[in-house]
RNA sequence: GGGUUGGUAGCUCAAUGGUAGAGCAUCGGCCUUUUAAGCCGGUGGUUCUGGGUUCGAGUCCCAGCCAACCCA
């Protein structure tokens, strides 16, 4: 590979002793006539099940990679592992013979290794594979991270993931059961009829959030493209073509600040329902995340742990979930007369109450802080907070009981909001209002398409956002959004 | 963008302004049922980068880079 000299200097460049032993050790197999990089090995079973399925004296080949070496003179053992678990081998001089066993003996941490051999038990009860033979199928020319240690620098785990991954099953861990997680969820779905989707993540106007994009430019349409903020305008798109229940999940992308909670790109579920509102999209999100919690976790209670292994925070998932209208929470936490009071009153109240008010804040967004610093945080439990300030949510309808809300909700779980939902904005005419709203003097670009799309008639709906990567936190214990996304975005360093 | 903390061997971490260390890894020796194997001996450092103060800087000061956390 001609360019990579050029594009890695710092990886071609930098070595230490331990990386020159290695090549050392590499030259010295090419030289005895072995290729130390396998195109092929095919084992017979996984470490796990060359375990489980133990009979003694049964012959398997196994592979994986070098974890420990336990050298006994003449005979040695040493653990490999691959994703299923660790196995630990046993290799006699006598057995392997002087050339091989010395091969063996200057195997490294961390290379990849095919054994051929029949399964025994040692004197301490560990099932075990006597080797008959073994092939190096990669050397690995840098060490591994410590193996009682493991990774602890933040830095390298998230720029070199998969060094994480080798040296923190913990973490490995996480992301199976992320995995298994986001198969819950479509199993949940397509269950109850929803049919996945796939919709496009470069778009000319970015829209269904209040976001900033990231821009991009297609060259052959000579035009600037963006990546999409959500994926609401799409969905709808087929609700009005007839897709009655529809789901994505798929990577949403804004161009905005970094921090625990949130990465330029995340993923997000979204889905819509046809002759669904509000309520059953709350009912929906309630047998969702307990069907995920159940089958993934096992349990619906949640425990939230430090870095010593103490509890922090529980959260129960049993339902029914509470639900309250965002007005009711507001007065529990910041005082009956809340919405009697005037805007002014209002805004000295809320600076009582500790909530930072910007001076450009509109009441609605006086109240809203309130929210966001004072009582989203305190909602462990799930909660479903609904009929929000119309202001806030332009794609929602009006509440029939509050002209001043809208049917939504946000399902809050472990102070953060996790999911909202909306009885969709069917109205062609409202929705071009509430949207020109919006966009107020920005000159926002509206999506024309999408109300034309609209006037065509879309059925009554009820839709819900859920942040895949927060549920993720939430049933995981992860605190950070970087400890649920494999491969988090970090400055990129300069080579 | 602002604040706080941190960056020392491959990894995890020490080191009053006074010769940069330990454990593991690694290399060599002994050991044919060990498992964080054990015993003996060795190798390994641009202390993130660049300036400054000082007889002397890993340590103090300034600037920068990167990260984590908090705030906006």
């Amino acid at each position: 590979m001609p360019g990579v000299k050029g594009e890695f200097p710092v990886a071609m460049e930098d070595t230490n002793a331990l990386i020159e032993q290695r090549r050392a050790k590499l030259a010295s197999l090419r030289e005895k006539g072995i290729d130390p990089f396998r195109n092929k090995f095919t084992p017979t079973e996984t470490c796990l099940a060359a375990r489980e399925n133990y009979q003694e004296g049964r012959v398997v080949h196994l592979a994986g990679r070098v974890t420990a070496h336990r050298d006994m003179g003449k005979s040695m053992f040493m653990d490999i592992r691959d994703q299923s678990g660790r196995v630990q081998v046993y290799a006699q001089k006598n057995v392997l013979g002087d050339e091989q066993f010395e091969l063996f003996k200057h195997l490294d941490l961390a290379d990849f290794l095919g054994v051929t051999g029949t399964l025994f038990t040692t004197k301490t009860g560990e099932i075990s594979v006597k080797i008959e033979s073994f092939v190096i199928l990669a050397k690995a020319l840098r060490p591994p991270p410590a193996k009682w240690h493991g990774l602890e620098d933040t830095e390298t785990r998230y720029r070199q993931r998969y060094l994480d991954l080798i040296a923190n099953p913990e973490v490995s861990e996480v992301f199976l059961k992320r995995s298994a997680i986001v198969r819950e969820i479509r199993a949940f779905l397509e269950h109850r009829g929803y049919v996945e989707v796939e919709t496009p993540m470069m778009q000319a106007i970015p829209g269904g959030a209040a976001a900033r994009p990231f821009k991009t430019h297609h060259n052959a349409l000579g035009c600037d493209l963006y990546l999409r903020i959500a994926l609401e305008l799409s969905l709808k798109r087929l609700l009005v073509g007839g897709m009655d229940r529809v789901f994505e999940i798929g990577r949403n992308f804004r161009n905005e600040g970094l921090s625990r909670r949130h990465n330029p790109e995340f993923t997000m579920l979204e889905a819509y329902q046809a002759y669904g509102d509000y309520e059953s999209m709350m009912d929906l999100v309630q047998g969702l995340v307990c069907h995920v919690a159940e089958s993934v976790l096992d349990t619906l209670v949640i425990e939230h742990k430090d870095a010593e292994g103490k509890g922090v925070r529980t959260i129960d998932l049993n339902p029914p979930w509470r639900r309250v209208t965002y007005k009711e929470l507001v007065r529990e936490k910041a005082g009956a007369d809340w919405f009697e009071l005037g805007p002014g009153q209002r805004r000295q109240k809320a600076i009582e109450l500790g909530a930072e008010i910007g001076e450009a804040y509109e009441d609605f967004e006086v109240t809203q802080a309130v929210f966001e610093k004072l009582i989203e945080p305190t909602l462990i439990n799930p909660t479903f907070v609904t009929h929000a300030p119309k202001e806030l949510i332009p794609l929602a309808k009006t509440s029939p009981e509050d002209p001043d809300c809208v049917e939504v909700f946000e399902c809050c779980i472990n102070g953060q909001e996790i999911a909202p939902g909306y009885t969709e904005q069917n109205d062609p005419l409202e929705q071009r209002e509430r949207l020109e709203h919006q966009a107020g003097g920005e000159q926002q670009k509206l999506d024309e398409d999408f109300l034309v799309a609209l006037e065509h008639g879309m059925p009554p709906a009820g839709g819900i956002g859920l942040g895949v990567d927060r549920l993720c936190m939430m049933l995981l214990g992860q605190d950070s959004i970087r400890d649920v996304i494999l491969f988090p975005q970090l400055r990129p360093k300069a080579g």
